[in-house]
RNA sequence: GGGGGAGUGGCGGAACUGGCAGACGCGCAUGACUUAGGAUCAUGUCUCUUACGAGGUAAGGGUUCGAGUCCCUUCUUCCCCA
């Protein structure tokens, strides 16, 4: 027996090598496919987590696959290192956020060489070297002098005690995250990308195959309807345009609700009623969005005392403001009609406003005064003038025979017009942050801005900037930076937000193309050949913002003449660039997340009412451990096992106890200064998502020094559902590193015999082209524990046979280079050195897949099953490719299948063929 | 609150268009070899039943010759908006 398989001999090897030998370089080579394949770059966090390898190095298997397929691949990695943990590492760690990233930058590197991946190092792209970010403020000029970037006025948060902006992120429950102060919703100028503009377009779906889940999260996000504005008017003439879906229910309009912060409020409020409305105003303003959209909340509202007129019937209709109305959605006014709206219904009820019923369901007699909720349904439109008897189907738009009827006349009669809202809003870019690509604008001393040149770019972030802990971004107080002078040399003030990260992510699959290129951000040469992405690997959370924004720069991209270069050299090469620049990425598929293994919980100590067993807390400490109970601590301690809202599991003495987190329980977590909610205790016990704070990390460095590279990347591949993920388990990996020990031993064993048996080795060619099938499949539909499944299956049909020296000097050469050529995409060392043990021409990687050939997988006889009503009575040998005929007579014949028909006729005879591996069946 | 998933042995999971549920692996059990075993090898491992057989994919209902898979109701749970 030759030595044993250790890892840490072969894969440190392997890699140096492939690495001097540039094995992974991709050049454009217009002679062969192409294939883009791309994972989403990391945050360069500084440690990299078996979260990263469970979602790279699948997709690192595919890319080899691909490649041995005969595609030329491409396959880069790079670092999204713009954002705001690097901020709070300086402020906590007085280091400065460039050093920090780059120190974790390189950390990372290094650890996803121990991959074994095939990226190519030399196309990296890191988001916040000048080099990147030059590009990224370029665009934001062409999106500027395109009309597709503009300042608007946005909801922020704000401090009112530190003064500054606060991202979300930075807010819990309503408060500062760090020093516990009100943080306050505020109107304040921000730039905005025009999202809308390709709404439409992004909700078409038909060239890109993305998962049905993500297509349905993006389409929902964006929120499409279809219904009409129209313009009310204020008794002082002023006009209130709202926008509704329900334009056939206009003259139900009882009252209007405006958004607390609608600019018309002010003017609408009479002085009897002014007091009641700025407390409200102030009262809103402490909500967020969510908390307002919230449906089961209590309805609030005040009385503006002033009052508006019905266009379509001129009735003199109050004017309310309550904060289930955004100001950021639609017009920020809507007419209301409690009769048919369930909000405006709760509204209406809880403030005695009037409920006219306009849609009578058929043979129905709905009362405003007595209906118990609102009636959204079908039926025909009364009490409506001229509409009275139109019916109202439960069709939206145009298609509802009333609707439609009512917007044709809206546009006859200039009340209103038919319009289309989404719910998707334009996108703020905006961050009052320091780390992020800055905004090339400077702001003049009348007022008017101007862009930074092209020569000037990019504007580069000071080093020499101090951080102070209150969230606010130095770039504010940091005079170099913000003094700085116009065109004509007059002073003037520099944009001091800078970009969300977002905007950073959106394009460096481009820069992957060429990333030393200075003419723009991609070189047209290497574009050509290259783009789209053919495969993109991620994490499905990215469903309504990444995956859109990006969607959304590609089309303002190709609209703004970005790839016309790029299609000239297309079709010098005579490739047909029609539609390939409508959507970055043409498939895409989702990973799961890994999670962390079993690790204690947080202990707590918690006092309040019992009722039965269970514990309403009033007070809930976070402790150590055990030993901080303090003596004759009567209440309920022990660690926290599980927790679903304000619910919390905790094991006491071995028995599990239910605590409840009273709303307004005092709560104390150490670390967390001053007094605490249960939302931050809710947000605290993030028990089972894995991250370094929450100490269930699992560490690939020391997984990859106990396993090797190649057990790890087997077992992320093997023992998950990639799509769903799930929690570590620790023990599961000994498959795997099994499998791989037998292999080893089995191939370095070598051949037994000089001539085998002839029958096993026909079986054992017959699994190895089974084996080829489905590994090819697995691979094809990134399923990659099934391909594995087969691995370890033609492993353990093979070992014996070879032991027993069935397997001739011939066929075991071939049967053992096929399956290291089927192996290599899943583990690429250990594929290497057995190959270069048997002979093989280096590289493995550089080898073609393996033929699948069905003649040689197609099994001699099969087992036809009988079933009767659906239950398998029996089976019997038959060849696979028996005809309907044969079999249904054959079953109808057989012993069992008239034992259980027990004298009856079948009621139906079904004939199953055999397919995909499946044997053929007869039901009776 | 809204949106999107997911519930299959002790565990991770498989079952591609409805067609023998539990592939593959972990764990466990029994035996073998060992000074030893967290090594290796062999066999077994959904439940009930002596057997014939019956039941079984979160719960309940439906469609079908046939349902883990499709439809309806309920429950649980995870993710995103945060």
């Amino acid at each position: 027996m030759s030595e044993k398989y250790n890892p840490q001999d072969i894969e440190h090897k392997w890699q140096e090598q492939w690495e001097a030998d540039k094995l992974y370089r991709a050049q454009v080579d217009w002679s062969k496919p192409k294939h883009y394949a791309v994972t989403m770059l990391p945050y360069p966090s500084g440690d990299l987590h078996i979260g990263h390898w469970f979602a790279m190095t699948p997709s690192d298997a595919r890319a080899r696959y691909m490649r041995m397929k005969g595609f030329n691949v491409l396959f880069p990695m790079g670092f999204d290192a713009f954002g705001l943990p690097a901020e709070n590492a300086a402020v906590q760690r007085n280091i400065h956020p460039a050093k920090w990233t780059h120190a974790n930058v390189e950390g990372m590197r290094g650890q996803m060489r121990s991959m074994g991946a095939m990226f190519d190092w030399e196309r990296e792209t890191v988001s916040c070297d000048p080099d990147y970010y030059r590009w990224t403020e370029w665009f934001f000029k062409q999106f500027y002098l395109n009309d597709l970037a503009y300042r608007g006025e946005a909801l922020v948060n704000w401090s009112p005690t530190l003064q500054t902006v606060l991202a979300n992120e930075q807010v819990i429950d309503g408060k500062d995250e760090r020093t516990g102060q009100p943080v306050i919703q505020k109107m304040m100028t921000q730039w905005f990308f025009r999202y809308t503009r390709y709404a439409d377009e992004m909700l078409d779906f038909s060239q890109i195959d993305w998962p049905e889940p993500i297509k349905i999260m993006q389409t929902n996000w964006i929120g499409r309807s279809e219904g009409a504005r129209v313009v009310f008017k204020s008794e002082q003439g002023d006009p209130i345009e709202i926008y509704t879906t329900r334009p056939d229910t206009l003259w139900g309009a009882t009252f209007m609700v405006l958004s607390p912060e609608h600019p018309l409020v002010e003017k609408m409020t009479t002085d009897a009623q002014r007091s009641a409305v700025e407390a409200y105003i102030q009262q809103a303003a402490s909500a967020t969005e969510i908390e307002r959209m919230s449906e089961d909340r209590e309805k609030t509202g005040v009385f503006t005392g002033g009052y508006a007129i019905n266009p379509v019937n001129q009735a003199r209709i109050p004017v309310w403001i309550a904060d289930y109305v955004l100001i950021t959605y639609g017009t920020g006014a809507i007419m209301a009609v409690p009769a048919h709206d369930q909000r405006d219904f709760e509204f209406a009820r809880k403030f005695g406003l009037k409920i006219q019923v306009v849609i009578q369901p058929e043979g129905g007699t709905l009362d405003g005064d007595t209906m118990a909720e609102a009636y959204p349904g079908v039926g025909y439109m009364i009490n409506s003038d001229l509409f009275d008897g139109t019916y109202a189907s439960e069709d939206k738009g145009r298609k509802n025979p009333a609707i439609n009827a009512v917007i044709d006349w809206l546009e006859e009669s200039g009340i209103g017009r038919e319009a289309i809202n989404y719910r998707l809003r334009d996108w703020l870019i905006s961050r009052q942050r320091y780390w992020g690509s800055p905004i090339p604008i400077i702001y003049r001393e009348d007022g008017t801005m101007e862009l930074v040149p092209d020569d000037q770019l990019p504007v580069l972030l000071p080093e020499d900037v101090d951080f102070m802990p209150t969230g606010r971004s130095p770039l504010t107080y940091h005079e170099p930076f913000f003094k700085t002078a116009d065109s004509e040399g007059k002073p003037a003030r520099r944009e001091t937000d800078t970009m969300d990260t977002f905007m950073c992510s959106s394009w460096y699959w481009y820069r992957y193309l060429s990333p030393g290129y200075d003419k723009g951000p991609f070189d047209p040469e290497d574009a050509a050949y290259w783009l789209p992405v053919d495969v993109y690997t991620g994490g499905a959370e990215h469903a309504t913002m990444h995956l859109l924004y990006s969607r959304w720069f590609t089309k303002a991209m190709r609209d703004l003449g970005m790839f016309d270069e790029t299609m000239e050299v297309m079709r010098d090469n005579d490739r047909d660039p029609a539609g390939l620049f409508d959507e970055p990425m043409l498939l895409l598929r989702n990973q799961g997340q890994v999670l962390g293994g079993e690790r204690p919980g947080d202990f707590i100590l918690a006092t309040g009412r019992y009722e039965g067993e269970k514990l309403f807390a009033d007070r809930v400490e976070v402790v150590g451990g055990p030993n901080d109970v303090p003596a004759g601590f009567d209440g309920v301690f022990g660690e926290i096992v599980k927790r679903t809202e304000n619910l919390l599991t905790v094991k006491m003495a071995g028995v599990n106890r239910v605590v409840e987190v009273v709303p307004e329980a005092q709560v104390s977590i150490p670390g967390i200064e001053g007094e605490n909610t249960v939302n931050q205790l809710k947000h605290h016990l993030e028990i089972q998502r894995m991250s370094k704070s929450k100490g269930n990390v699992i560490n690939p460095d020391e997984l990859v020094a106990e396993y090797g590279s190649d057990t790890v990347r087997a077992y992320l591949m093997f023992a998950f559902d990639w799509e769903k993920g799930g929690p570590w388990d620790p023990d599961g990996i000994r498959g795997p590193m099994r499998w791989l020990n037998e292999v080893w031993d089995m191939v370095m064993a070598g051949p037994q015999a000089e001539t085998g048996d002839p029958a096993s080795e026909r079986d054992i060619e017959r699994k190895v082209h089974q084996t080829i099938g489905r590994v090819s499949d697995g691979l094809e539909r990134f399923s990659w524990n099934t391909a594995i499944a087969a691995l370890m299956e033609l492993k353990n049909t093979l070992r014996p046979a070879a032991r027993e020296g069935k397997i001739g000097r011939e066929a075991w050469h071939e049967t053992m280079r096929t399956m290291l050529l089927l192996m290599a995409p899943f583990t690429p060392h250990i594929a290497e050195e057995l190959w270069a043990s048997i002979g093989g021409a280096y590289s493995i990687h550089q080898q073609p897949w393996p033929d699948y050939d069905a003649e040689k997988a197609k099994e001699e006889r099969v087992m036809l099953v009988m079933l009767v009503n659906g239950k398998p009575r029996g089976e019997t040998l038959v060849a696979p490719d028996i005809t309907e005929a044969e079999a249904v007579q054959m079953a109808l014949e057989s012993e069992v299948v008239r034992r259980f028909l027990n004298g009856g006729q079948p009621k139906k005879v079904i004939f199953v063929p055999a397919r995909g591996g499946q044997e053929p069946k007869v039901n009776v």
